[in-house]
DNA sequence: CTTCTGATTAGAACAATTATAATACTATTT
DNA sequence: AAATAGTATTATAATTGTTCTAATCAGAAG
C-alpha cells in the first residue's frame, strides 16, 4: 500500500502535478478501474473512503489531470465526460445494449490530418464506435 | 422553393420520414447550414418562421432522422449533441479558441475495426480532433 | 506568528436533455 | 359527414451533468 503510493507519487510528480491524498485516490482509482468512468462513477467510489471529498473536486482534479496530459476526456456519451488514463493510440466503442465502453485496438491507422494538408494544431484525437458489442452480438 | 421543397419530400420519403412541415423546415436548415449545430441554433433559427415550434419537436425531429439514417449525431462537444447530415466518412475538427468545428477530409484511413478482428456491430463511427485551426493556428 | 497562495468544500445556479400528460392534427372507416 | 385511432406537437416539469461562487482550509514563505 505504501509501496503503491510511492508509485502513484512519482506518477503525480512526473506530470508536474503536485500530490494530494484527493488526487492520489482519484489515480488510483483510474489505474485500478479501466472502464472510463464519469465523474458521479468516481464520486461515489471514493466518497466512502475520504467522507469530505466533493463532486466538485473530482472535476478539478480530472481537469487538472487532462490538462497535465496525465488523462484523456472522451465525449462518447451524450451528456457526461468520461475519463481514460491509457494514453497510447487506441478506439473506443460503446455498446448500446450493455451500455459498456470497451478499448479497440486500431492498426494501421492513418489519420494524421496533417498529412492530409490540414495545418492546425492537434492536441487531441478520439475515435470512437457505437453499435453492439461481441459479448452481446452472439 | 415549391421545386426546393419537392426535393425536401422526397429526401425525407427515401429515408421512410413521413413529411411534416416540422420536418422539412428542419431538414432545408440542416441542408442549407452546414454548421454542425446544436439544439438551440436549430430552433431559435426556426422559431421566428414557425412561431409554434417546439425544442421538444426539434429534438424528436432530430432523433427520427438520426434513428433512420439521415443524419448524425455528434458528440464532439462535452455537453451537448451537434448534428450532421453530410453522410459520407470524414472528421470533424474542434478548435478550442474559435469553437469552430471544421470537416475535416481524411484519406487513407483504416479504421475498420472489424478487420482488426472485431466482431461486434458497428452502427456509428467518429472521428473527432481538437485543437487550433488554420484560421487560428497563423 | 502572520500572511499569502493555492486547494478544497458546499451548495447554488445553469443549461441540455428527457419524460409526461394534454392537445391538435390526419387519415381511415363507417 | 362523423367517429375513431393513431400520430404529431406542445408545454411544462423534472432530471442530470457541469460550472460558478463564496467561504474555509492547509501549507509555504516571510
Amino acid at each position: 500500500m505504501i509501496d503503491n503510493n510511492v508509485n502513484l507519487v512519482s506518477k503525480l510528480k512526473e506530470f508536474s502535478i503536485k500530490p494530494s491524498i484527493q488526487r492520489i485516490e482519484i489515480l488510483e482509482y483510474l489505474m485500478d478501474n479501466r472502464i472510463h468512468p464519469n465523474v458521479e462513477t468516481i464520486y461515489s467510489n471514493l466518497v466512502d473512503k475520504m467522507p469530505t471529498l466533493s463532486k466538485a473536486t473530482v472535476y478539478n482534479t480530472l481537469d487538472l489531470f487532462a490538462k497535465k496530459g496525465l488523462t484523456n476526456r472522451l465525449y462518447i456519451e451524450p451528456n457526461e465526460v468520461r475519463y481514460d488514463i491509457r494514453k497510447d493510440a487506441h478506439g473506443h466503442f460503446k455498446c448500446e445494449k450493455c451500455k459498456k465502453i470497451e478499448d479497440v485496438e486500431i492498426y494501421n491507422i492513418e489519420t494524421d490530418i496533417s498529412k492530409n494538408g490540414y495545418n492546425g494544431i492537434i492536441h487531441a484525437e478520439e475515435i470512437n464506435y457505437r453499435g453492439i458489442c461481441e459479448a452481446c452480438a452472439k
